[in-house]
DNA sequence: GCCAACGTTGGC
DNA sequence: GCCAACGTTGGC
């Protein structure tokens, strides 16, 4: 038990992960049940391989809000579950439904995000700025990737100078 | 609203 | 497998 424990904490990971603020902001999750949300709505088959391959259970996220007056991290969270289909998929009135996709093979599958605190914001223009974030994968210039992972250095500088 | 950059689709 | 056309993302 101690063996898994040590390789639970040596895999852990940390991600950065883009919601736009009008559907569900860092607030909104905090105010779910369990201060969770299932993250719908993904349709990018690398930011689905996250989810569904390699994030786990307690592995850090920063909450961005994209598409909106001030983008940039809002809050921090944690991955509260497993991967498992993201029902969108399947209804013809969501925006997110997919024709291709079926019970008994989806195409799109999500995790649970729990929401642990709201932070200040942290502005992408500061983010750009920092010179110890500039190779963060999110900053990369024409990345438009949802999910994106963040090295330890870069996790742990955002939350000891920035939030 | 613009537009750069990227991802997906589908004809060949 | 190539690649042009199209759609989407997301900051500004």
């Amino acid at each position: 038990m101690l063996a898994v424990f040590i390789l639970a904490k040596i895999a852990m990971r940390y991600w950065l992960m883009k919601s736009e603020p009008d559907e569900v902001s860092i607030d909104d999750a905090l105010a779910a049940p369990d201060q969770t949300v299932a993250w719908t709505g993904v349709r990018n088959y690398q930011a689905r391989n996250f989810m569904r391959d390699v994030m786990q259970i307690g592995d850090g996220v920063l909450f961005y809000h994209s598409s909106c007056p001030q983008p940039g991290i809002a809050g921090l969270a944690e991955v509260a579950s497993t991967p498992y289909p993201d029902e969108t998929q399947f209804d013809p009135h969501s925006p997110y439904y997919d024709p291709k996709a079926t019970r008994e093979s989806p195409r799109w599958m999500l995790v649970d995000v729990r929401a642990v605190r709201k932070t200040r914001l942290v502005p992408l223009a500061e983010m750009r700025a920092a010179p110890a974030l500039e190779g963060m994968q999110v900053l990369q210039k024409g990345s438009r990737l949802s999910i994106t992972p963040v090295t330890k250095c870069e996790w742990n500088y955002i939350l000891k100078r920035m939030l």
